[in-house]
Order: structure tokens, then C-alpha cells, then sequence
DNA sequence: CACAATATTTAGGGTTGTCTAAAAAAACAT
DNA sequence: ATGTTTTTTTAGACAACCCTAAATATTGTG
């Protein structure tokens, strides 16, 4: 099994892959870890020693299917418990990340496996991002952020892109949450802010709040 | 907070003052630990640093209220999660335990608040052992182990002494789980062997058996 | 292309928690 | 009481992770 900083490391880089959509750089794990670059290298050595990513000097990492497998399970793990802290815990979508950051690094296939069943074997977290399935494979929607439509333009929100609880404070405030119909009245180019009706309330979003809101649009 | 390593150790010295009513060695805590004196040495000054426990060369070691309090919350949140693992994932009673000793260590009393409260506040855990309170307090029954009956004597069965998978499996072969009935038929003086009533069933048991089944008698 | 800026790695350490081997203290036995 | 056995501590080392500072490779710019 992995130690807490390995399955972290692997984590960072899986999510960072997929922004980058190809090799991972020492600086931006170092970045989102909150750790310097120096510890990064010697986490990388050791990942790519055990064959969980590829790495050459000075070139990046790159997750083997190995450490993509390792690092959706991690991720399956945080979800499943974010989905049991608010249903069945009744917390707040906006508390329990740092919980689960906690709990996914619980070993234990069977506790996964049960927790799963126990929660009806959920698709989505409370925030709308994918649970992967216990072989570590999502199930890719098409959604687009808010921020993407236009005048006119309809959409049910389905996640958020940051989850911050500045953010999903904010969102409550605004009535809006996973399953809430956002339609766009104005968009206005130079600033990208938006006028959009949220049920019956209409009002003014900057373009930071739209960057971050995933809708579906059908 | 407290490291894993720091929690673990002060969990075991609670658990050996129960036993020892007085100062705990060095040597039974790196027993109990599986590890070496030397080790047990440097934390216990540790400890003693952080005002855990209270430590003098070559005396042993005694929690102090700081500590027992933080050992007790340790083994609240082990006991919590075990019932959480058998009432609502359907876990065995045999099965437990492990899983528990890594969900001790997640940090949040929020979480275990609510834990508490989401499983009904239970005082006992799968194994008949007490849950303390928030504060660190353990409701004490009058609870005697099945050995010290004498024949005739009827007792309920209201806890186990060792929860090994081994035991716990053999309890269900029997019919035996927290709550069951049991009458002493026969007491053999020679090697404390007994035979019980177990419902319809009379059978034979070693003292082994009879020196980890907690009874009350009323 | 050369040089400056940036990214990455290397060298050398620190902390936590563990171990083995050896020294010292305490307990036991005659 | 003295010697032996057991317990406990000390000394020195190691692995996992992290850090700072310095060296080196890569990238970007004129
Ligand atoms: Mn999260
Ligand atoms: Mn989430
Ligand atoms: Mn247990
Ligand atoms: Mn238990």
C-alpha cells in the first residue's frame, strides 16, 4: 500500500494532468501541493520507482495506468465520503472537503465497497464531480461553465469548478445548487459578467462567479 | 493535535493503567505497542513534554488528566466507528477492529458529533465495551467475567474480554453474541472448565472461553 | 546565437519515529 | 550483602518527508 504523501502526490498529478493534458511539471505539483520544488523531485523518483509515473529529468511526470488507477481510487474514496458527510451526516456541501481529505486515506476495499451500496452507489459528489468507479474509470458528461453561454442561453447547473466555501456560501445565498435552472439574461462582453435568472430572481454575476459554475446545457 | 504515533501510544498506556492501577513499564507498553523499549523510552518523554503523561527515569509512566482525557476521545471515536461499521454497513463484529484503528485518527469533532448523533448516541460497542462521553468519561457497569460464576449461577452476556476474530467466530458457532443468556451447568474446579446453557443447547467450554465472556448477573 | 530569466535538480540538513547494541539502574536470589 | 538477571535508558543509525541554498539545465529574447 501507499503512504498518505505518495497517494497525495498522485492525486495532485492526476487532477493537474488533466489540465495540462500531457506532462506534469515539477513547479506546478510543487504549486498545488503548497511544498517546494526540491520535495517534489524526490517524491517523483520515488513514484517513478515504483512505476506509478514516468519521469525523465527535467521533463515532467506522467501517471502510469498504474498510478491513474491508484490515483481515481483516492479520489473515488474522497467522493464517496463527501457524499456520506452531507446525506447521511447532514453537513454542509461547503464543509466537507477537509474531512474527506482525511477519510479517503482509510484502507480498506471492503469499508469502500459497503460504503458504497450503503449510499446507493452515487454518481456524483456533493459537488457535482464524477465518482470513479472501483476500476477507476469516470463517466465524462458534457457540461460547460456558465461563463460559456450566452444571451438567451439555458442551463442546469451540475457542479462547481472551485469549491470553496467562500464560493458555495455565496451560491446559497443566491439560491443556487446542484439541479438549480440558470438562464442567462445579459452578458456583457468587455468584463464577461452576466444578468441571469435563478427561478424567480434575476441579478448580476461577475465573470469569476461564472468561470466556476459547471452547467449542462440539452 | 496529536500525531498518530502520539495517539496510539497514549491509548495503549490508558488502556494498561486500567490493568496495572498504577505506573505503566516500559516494557508493557512496547509489548502492547509490538515495539522496542528504546522506542517506548523516547516518546514517553515526549509525552512527558506535552504534559501528557507524567514520566520519571526507570519509574514508568501515568497519564495525567490532559491525557487520559485525549485517550479516552481516541477510544471514543474507535468505539463510535465500530458501530458505525456494524449497524450501518453490516459489518461483523469480528471485522472491525482493524478498520477502527485507522478511523480513530481522523480529526474533526464536528464529524464525530454528528456521527454520535447519526448512529443514536450509542453507550456500548459491537463488543460490549463502553463508548465514553464527549468529555471523556466512561460509565463503568459491575460487569464479571462468565469464569467467575459458580454452577447454578445465570448471567447475560454483556461484553467480550479479547475480540480476536478467532473468539468472536467461535461466539457465533455458539449462538453467543451481547445479550445472550447463559447458565452455568457445571463448574470444573480442576482446569475451570464449565458446561453452559446456551439457549436449548448445553456444551462444554474451556476456561479459556469462560475468562474473556464478560456476564452480568442481576 | 548569446545571455538573461526561469525551471529543475543536487547537496546538505532537520524532524519524527523507528531500530540495534551497549551501558546503567533496579529487582531478585542466595 | 553481593552477584545475577531483568528492566530501562543511552548512543548511534536509518527511512520517510520536508526544507534552504547552490548548481545546472531549459527557455525566451534581442
Ligand atoms: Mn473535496
Ligand atoms: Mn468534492
Ligand atoms: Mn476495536
Ligand atoms: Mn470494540
Amino acid at each position: 500500500m501507499y503512504s498518505l504523501a505518495e497517494e497525495n502526490y498522485l492525486k495532485a498529478i492526476y487532477h493537474l494532468e488533466q489540465q495540462t493534458k500531457g506532462e506534469v511539471s515539477t513547479n506546478a505539483i510543487a504549486e498545488r501541493m503548497s511544498t517546494k520544488p526540491s520535495s517534489v523531485t524526490d517524491m517523483i523518483r520515488k513514484l517513478a520507482d515504483k512505476k506509478l509515473l514516468s519521469y525523465k529529468r527535467y521533463k515532467g511526470a506522467l501517471l502510469t495506468s498504474d498510478g491513474r488507477k491508484t490515483a481515481a481510487n483516492v479520489i473515488r474514496k474522497h467522493r464517496l465520503w463527501e457524499v456520506f458527510l452531507v446525506e447521511k451526516l447532514n453537513f454542509h456541501w461547503d464543509e466537507v472537503h477537509e474531512i474527506a481529505e482525511q477519510l479517503e486515506h482509510i484502507k480498506s476495499e471492503e469499508l469502500i465497497s459497503r460504503l458504497d451500496k450503503f449510499l446507493g452507489s452515487p454518481d456524483f459528489d456533493p459537488h457535482g464531480d464524477p465518482i470513479p468507479d472501483k476500476h477507476g474509470n469516470v463517466k465524462r458528461t458534457e457540461k460547460k461553465l456558465l461563463s460559456e453561454l450566452n444571451k438567451k442561453q439555458r442551463g442546469v447547473c451540475v457542479g462547481v469548478k472551485e469549491s470553496s466555501s467562500d464560493f458555495l456560501q455565496y451560491l446559497d445565498k443566491k439560491k443556487i445548487t446542484i439541479g438549480t435552472k440558470v438562464t442567462v439574461l445579459g452578458k456583457e462582453f468587455f468584463d464577461g459578467s452576466m444578468v441571469i435568472q435563478v427561478g424567480r430572481d434575476q441579478f448580476f454575476i461577475s465573470k469569476k462567479i461564472a468561470e466556476n459554475l459547471y452547467v449542462q446545457t440539452n
